[in-house]
DNA sequence: CACTTTTTGATTTACGTACATCAAATTTGG
DNA sequence: CCAAATTTGATGTACGTAAATCAAAAAGTG
């Protein structure tokens, strides 16, 4: 049988009360009767039983989660994700809100970081916008004692206690290599279709993508970043355009979202010449273009992990325990037409 | 705040102890009663808060993993995860005990499957041997009302209430589809590397692969099925002289284990050659390999989430909860020498 | 109707922890 | 050494459910 606060309070020669003020860091404990306590519950690997102390708490998690307000699939996912995790509250004891602000824009997403300080949750889930300010409002929330786990992606150099995302260069490494393979040492061009380069992710795409061609595939030739700004529209005239006027694009790596514009260019444009296309985020419109061959692979993150792997993670550093690390890695999914889900 | 067995008592008109009566099917209930209760229940929402009932009952879930006695890295894999589960027990509730079996041989699993039915663990996760006895086994133990998971390999036709593995046939499709695609239109031949073709899962995956090699890539022609039965040895010598033999091999699917010896031999008989290399499993071995260009891709299945995931879903069948469907599917990892975790 | 059987109610204890209150003991300051 | 302040103990209630006991009420039987 685990031990319990009674096997303690026997084991230190205390009394219930007290270790229950050394458990819960209530004051009017003398410094050497702490000590006993807190050997007595380390000699018996004494681990205070979450569940029960959460129904004596009757205790549920406050969780915001911060995103971005964009019109695209990816983030429509997320947020259905979050609502199924809503819907889910009552069993997990959380009180999950979402919080939309301007899509990057750093002052709006500080100030709203400040103001939800003040209601003090038991975490905060963010997508972040990479910018300085941000860094320090996150900091700061830090030092506060609240969680803070950014999502999709990340804040290097902050203190966010984790990151639910997957590794964006290594996922353009990927996809790299992938297109690179699949050309099959042939000549010619790659075009890019990004959202903007002002999104962190995407920025790692491009870099990780951009190092293994130059360093693996050097007779592919990469053209330069088209912004779609995640607008299927965009995206659209953007690679209509290319491929209109550049008959050399033998590839296409389409890191951001709006690719149900890409796909209509690739079918308006590309019926008569075979083009080896690579695209993030499988949604209705991705799913469809790999299955009737017009996209190659596809890569993608699990919305719903990092949902769920956000909450698992804010809860249990709002407890202060660990949490199984493999368990939180989001992994890179890619998808061929054989093993969609 | 949700309703709690008061609620319904009070909505209800009856005491607590009939809400608990119908609650815990109890005897000694009249069925307008129960049925007065029921309809409560549903009307308010009740839930039953898990983690008190747990509590009350100071309840713990024992569960059985079965697992073939094989001496490949996938199944000590497989062991240490289980082992890490267990180190879990205590904040989980769990109580697991690994039991091991002789390797393809229905008749001892049938055997162990009798005895341990008569433990009524709270659940049994087992790597199952496909076979007809092996299947009525695992239905006796549904039909007695025990949980039961497949593990890493599925018994299809059963009553298991769950399998937590990968799709053994999509996998053998994506195999194809990568080398096919990695090698490019080349014309030649395709070596297979399996364990045993009386394993369902190996079966399955060979089933995939043939299927899209034959539809996709017919310039590329498969040589008859090399069967290592697991063993780097045995795989060592069958790959060395397939490759000594015959000059056409330009590619190479590894869908078993043993894969030590498929990487020895490459390295001995293929430095002059470029073999374009597809294999299973992620251990330190095809992880150096990949590295180094050895091996093209892996195909992995994480052990770690097959086991947290039969686990959850023992434990929520154990209290006839629902699962998270999204989350308990058992993902295809493909790993290219950019994505390795 | 009396009687047995079944059904229902009322109440208590327990699980492991949190938290509050009040009294008693101990320490500290003057 | 006394008073004040601090520390500790003892005790009770609560969280939501399980499970048991015993009494009371209702239903069924002859």
């Amino acid at each position: 049988m685990r031990p319990t606060v009674h096997d303690i309070a026997a084991a230190a020669g205390v009394s219930l009360a007290t270790v229950d003020r050394v458990l819960n860091q209530r004051p009017g404990v003398r410094h050497v009767t702490r000590e006993k306590v807190e050997t007595a519950i380390r000699d018996l690997g004494y681990v205070r039983d979450v569940a029960a102390a959460n129904l004596a708490k009757s205790r549920v998690y406050p969780l915001i989660f911060i995103l971005p307000a964009s019109d695209n699939s990816f983030m429509h996912g997320l947020n259905a994700e979050i609502r199924a995790a809503i819907a889910r509250s009552t069993a997990e004891r959380t009180d999950i809100r979402i919080v939309e602000v301007p899509a990057f824009d750093p002052q709006a997403l500080v100030r709203e970081l400040e103001a939800l300080a003040a209601e003090k949750p038991s975490g905060i889930a963010l997508v972040a916008t990479d910018a300085p300010d941000v860094r320090a409002a996150v900091d700061r929330l830090v030092k506060d004692g609240i969680p803070v786990v950014t999502l999709v992606s990340d804040l290097t150099g902050s203190l966010r206690h984790h990151y639910a995302g997957v590794d964006n260069i290594a996922a353009g490494r990927t996809a790299a290599r992938l297109l690179g393979r699949f050309l099959g040492g042939a000549k010619g061009e790659i075009a890019i279709l990004a959202g903007s380069m002002l999104v962190r992710d995407h920025r790692e795409r491009l870099e990780g993508f951009a190092a293994v061609m130059a360093h693996e595939f050097p007779a592919l030739h990469l053209l330069s970043v088209l912004e779609g700004r995640d607008d299927p529209e965009v995206a659209h005239m953007l690679i209509a355009d290319a491929l209109g006027k550049n008959d050399g694009i033998i590839g296409i790596y389409s890191l951001g979202a709006g690719n149900r514009g890409l796909v209509r260019a690739l079918k308006e444009k590309a019926v008569d010449r075979t083009l080896t296309v690579i695209a993030h985020e499988l949604t209705a419109h991705t799913r469809a273009a790999l299955l009737d061959g017009t996209i190659d692979a596809i890569l993608n993150q699990d919305a719903g992990h990092e949902v769920r792997s956000a909450i698992r993670v804010l809860k249990a550093k709002a407890d202060g325990l660990a949490v199984i690390d493999a368990q939180e890695r989001i992994r890179l999914d890619i998808f061929l037409k054989d093993n969609l889900p």
